[in-house]
DNA sequence: ACCTGAACACCGTTCAAGT
DNA sequence: ACCTGAACACCGTTCAAGT
């Protein structure tokens, strides 16, 4: 498991790639915001109320939404993380399993991100203004990820080559989407199924 | 395309089996309610304020909580004969095709049934108390005619049969969540790999 | 620069008063 | 019996006033 720390471009709204340090109390609060947003998000789900996340931090909801201008920024900031380590995870998977065990095998990993978190796979499909951009960034590091371990399954003849990575993408964290809490056991076996499809007709024409 | 009409224990709050008639206003209003509430739903959402649905239809907010005093049960009553008319699909397509087709065919209808209205998707899947309740319909009626095809197609070694019916109507519902209002052809493409998956290995035990 | 919190808009839901 | 709509609770979002 390895995690080089890449520098991103469309990244965190509260660190551009050359800006001058925040004023110190500023910085503070974002600290104790994501602390306080990621516990909130844990125990009441990703819509929780905006004030509960700001009491819980002892600010003030101005404040909120002053470094987090979305709630899809305060989600993508608390589990981004989670989501780079996912994305990173591909390439050692790719070299110590063949290319559909590997595919597979992190898929696992996907959905156990998406299914895991109360209410991520909502936000994720959610059409409300306040949750817009997060599937970008998700898509952004997942899907190139993803791309990698499909095509070369592709290439090995063992899967369909008409499903795009942000399709899958898209299909999973569907299924995740009634998920309880803490159980992400039902989706992963509807992924698996769903998986098996890719490989049912490696052929482009499916049929029917 | 026949469609007996049965009559159904879990029914309408507005018609219990055996209930004297609604007072003439109740019953207008209902009618009215449901009118109104079909062409809000059809282009704002089935979430669409209640508000709104009352101003339509010409009557107090309190008169909608009366006859439906969840929303479940409104939009249960407006796309009632939606998902019936899908349930009782089943044995003519059965009689008609193959059983593999004759699932795969059913599944389309009940692709459109539910990527076609706006949010109906999400509404299945809501955990908000307002909607409880909806799924329990849904499956209700939907649940038997796809364990008929689900069935056949077993029993003719054409699908694997650790899958219930009810996972199944729960998964495809779920990969139609992020549909565009239009179009449930992404979707449906999904659905389909689905079903490949459901085939890729007949034998119950599907490998690791 | 940044923070605070009152204020506004909006929505679900109830219930006292009416007919 | 049934209807109405004011009233309440709750939540997102903004912005004038403060430091």
């Amino acid at each position: 498991m390895d995690h080089q720390d890449v520098e991103r471009e469309g990244a965190p709204q509260s660190a551009p790639p050359s800006a001058r340090p925040l004023r110190a109390d500023a910085q503070r609060n974002i600290d104790t915001l994501l602390q306080a947003a990621g516990a909130v998000f844990a125990e009441a789900g990703v819509d929780a109320p905006v004030r509960e996340i700001a009491t819980r931090a002892g600010v003030g909801v101005g404040t909120v939404y002053r470094h987090f201008p979305l709630r899809s920024d305060l989600i993508a900031a608390v589990f981004r993380r989670d989501i780079d380590a996912c994305a990173d995870a591909a390439p050692a998977l790719a070299a110590a399993h063949g290319p559909f065990d590997a595919l597979a095998k992190w898929m696992d990993c996907y959905v156990a991100l998406v299914a895991t978190k109360r209410g991520l796979a909502k936000a994720l499909h959610s059409d409300e203004p306040a949750y817009k951009g997060f599937p970008a960034y998700r898509d952004q590091r997942l899907e190139p990820a993803l791309r990698e371990l499909l095509e070369a399954a592709t290439a090995n003849g063992e899967v369909r080559s008409d499903v795009k990575p942000v399709e899958l993408l898209d299909a999973v964290s569907n299924l995740c989407m009634s998920a309880l809490p803490g159980s992400s056991e039902r989706a992963a076996r509807m992924v698996r199924v769903l998986l098996d499809g890719l490989r049912y007709d490696a052929g482009p024409a499916a049929s029917r």
